[in-house]
DNA sequence: GATATTGTATCAATGTATTAATACAATTGT
DNA sequence: ACAATTGTATTAATACATTGATACAATATC
């Protein structure tokens, strides 16, 4: 059942329509779904995560004006099989923003450059491990 | 002259505090301002970047409730010289997060992994460069 | 075609974040 | 001692974010 792979902390002070957008974000990089999977409605996903259906409807329309989901009345909500809509250019600046944020935050936790690169060359190791295995068969 | 390395952008819709911490952030990470310096008082600061007095207070205390910064009423606020206050598992799973997000973005985004191991290899290279010239002698 | 199912839009309620005005407290320097 | 300089604390004004209640619109299903 696709929804148990979300569960919202309604005390965290996380606003929940932003740790459910994490959390399909990252069950799409991970290949848990795949384009063309389809998400719960958003009336049956607020019962099961006890939240407002708006709630879920955010975080699914933002996900959609970032390109990774695609919304159709009447139809649901589904996973993109195409390619974002930013160019080359543009994902380029952004994957780079966030890698220097690591880079900043890493160097006044005083790691060093050896630590850093072996956490990433682990974490990458991680990740390209999942997609290989092709997880989410269900 | 110090403050001149800060700016803030006050129609970004970023908060001002939340601006000018990453800009002491990078500052620090990058060796432009090093352990023992001293940042400008919060009242001159707040003249420079047109902002309330308070709004410096805040950056400052939270870069101090962060381990970055030294706060002395009637001395100033000084870079600390200690390493933070995490302990190494802490500071780990702090990158180690950070990690990630870039990672999910990055698949999100179709950066193939070649892509990525370029870009980060070239982004640390960049950072270490910064550290290696001992930047910010003035 | 009628009904159910789905996403969408509008509006309101509430809390929280941000910034500022102002006063307080500790240290420095004369 | 005194004045100037510094960070700190309190409080308030304002705007914004978050969530929810409710109604609307498009598609699917029978």
């Amino acid at each position: 059942m696709v929804s148990s792979w979300f569960h919202l902390n309604h005390r965290s002070g996380v606003p929940l329509y932003l740790q459910l957008k994490e959390q399909v974000k990252t069950a799409v990089a991970g290949g848990v779904l795949k384009p063309g999977d389809r998400l719960p409605p958003v009336r049956e996903l607020a019962i099961q995560l006890t939240v407002n259906p708006n709630t879920i409807a955010r975080a699914y329309s933002e996900l959609e004006r970032d390109g990774l989901l695609s919304s159709e009345q009447g139809r649901g909500t589904f996973v993109r099989a195409a390619e974002p809509l930013l160019g080359a250019e543009e994902r380029r600046i952004q994957v780079q923003g966030l890698i220097d944020k690591v880079l900043v935050e890493a160097f006044n936790l005083r790691l060093t450059a050896k630590e850093l690169s072996e956490l990433w060359e682990q974490r990458l190791q991680a990740w390209e491990v999942r997609l290989q295995r092709g997880e989410g068969e269900d």
